[in-house]
DNA sequence: GCCAACGTTGGC
DNA sequence: GCCAACGTTGGC
């Protein structure tokens, strides 16, 4: 089983929104990265994905699970990129920052450090272990 | 608020 | 098809 990381900017999606949305879940939209359209394609039903906050706060604060795979987004006049349904999972007890995750040796290829600005990205089995473990979870 | 990194666009 | 210009993202 596949995991992920899913950015989002605090003040356009945060954890809480995405947390009221409840099990129904919702539509993580609006991404147009040909990269980022890859890794949406690729996950799966079922699959987990770190929920990280970029600009303001900068820290894994949760785990959204994959609930609908990709299909196209109505909000892309273009039609040539999708979305997934996401849904809360369960939050981090312990938010894990971006500074924590660049002081881990182990994190260091982390996509979230390599590739910043990367909105979707691929994580590891080993790196998912780590941040749980960091995390609390 | 600044700036580096990256992606996209458009002129040639 | 190359590359300069520009816009956007996101860390600091």
């Amino acid at each position: 089983m596949a995991h992920w990381l899913m950015k989002s900017e605090p003040s356009v999606w945060s954890w809480s929104q995405q947390v009221e949305a409840g099990p129904a879940g919702t539509y993580w939209n609006g991404v147009r990265n040909h990269q980022a359209k890859q890794h949406l394609m690729a996950m799966k039903e079922g699959e987990t994905a770190f929920f990280y906050h970029s600009n303001e706060e900068r820290a894994v604060v949760g785990i959204v699970e994959i609930i609908r795979t990709f299909y196209p987004d109505p909000s892309d006049e273009t039609g040539k990129f999708g979305m997934v349904d996401v849904r809360a999972k369960a939050p981090l007890p312990k938010p894990v920052s971006l500074a924590a995750i660049k002081a881990e040796p182990r994190l260091a290829k982390m996509a979230l450090v390599t590739n910043s600005r990367l909105s979707v990205q691929p994580v590891t089995d080993a790196e998912w272990e780590i941040v749980c473990g960091m995390g609390g979870c």
